[in-house]
DNA sequence: GTAAATGCAAATTGTTTGCTTACTG
DNA sequence: CAGTAAGCAAACAATTTGCATTTAC
């Protein structure tokens, strides 16, 4: 049984994590290559997602696939909810007053599955998203 | 401001419907392709799609979006909870016993976003890929 | 020095669309 | 018989991969 090689930190890789680190914004792996090539020009799309992935699997950052077209990524890796557009599928970080107490896991089952872990999900519309939909709306739809 | 057009009910359009009724295995787009098909040969895998968006939005089936992998869809449009396998992808319908109570979504909130609904998702590992986990470990990773 | 990671481009995968023809209501 | 929907193929979007070269350790 051989030892797992150890990842190397690359100049791009940390680039990677530091620029995810700042936004707050969940964004999809080419809105972050557009914001990593301002400080490395000859960066290519392909590294940036092998690069969001290796963070992934490090447990460095999130990856966020729970719907719409693109995988989104969160530069913290603590857990906490999130709530997705149905509209445009940006995400954003959910607040919550007091402490989040969830269903306990032994009430659930289901044949052919091992259940891992549950997760509390929203759904709604950004603002951006909201604000279209009252324009139409005012119009008569 | 007209009368939306009623949707036709054409051989496909059935057919597609019952098919996905009969599974409770949430099968892709092109696995329900490869079922019906055995009853209309000469099907196509764009009506396929057509018809499951169509379906979905008439909220006849359930369209389970996950981000940079396959939708897959489930014929029974009830509200139910569903486990995600991380591995492969697979989907199941999570039962429980009793009556599930999640936190008031009162508590949340989220800057710039207006929360509509929350859910419970379930993940873990399918029987295929919890065995072939088992089988890896036994030989020692 | 050596394996891991990069840049680049091409390949893959899943899904959507344009267009002509067929068929439902 | 009007217009929706089908079939087919080509287009598209997101992501992954092969390979020669560079770079971290």
């Amino acid at each position: 049984m051989e030892a797992k090689r150890p990842k190397r930190m690359t100049k791009q890789r940390k680039i990677i994590l530091e620029e995810l680190r700042k936004l707050t914004s969940h964004p999809t792996a080419d809105e972050l290559y557009e914001i990593v090539r301002a400080r490395l020009p000859r960066v290519s799309l392909g590294t940036v997602y092998r690069n969001l992935e290796v963070l992934s699997e490090q447990g460095d950052i999130l990856k966020l696939e729970s719907a719409g077209s693109q995988k989104r990524f969160d530069g913290n890796p603590e857990p906490h909810y999130h709530i997705r557009c149905v509209q445009c599928g940006r995400v954003g970080d959910v607040e919550h007053d007091g402490e989040v107490v969830l269903p306990s896991m032994e009430h659930f089952h289901c044949e052919g599955f091992t259940i891992h872990s549950q997760s509390l999900e929203f759904y709604g519309l950004c603002a951006d998203c909201q604000e279209k939909l009252e324009a139409r709306e005012a119009v008569g739809l």
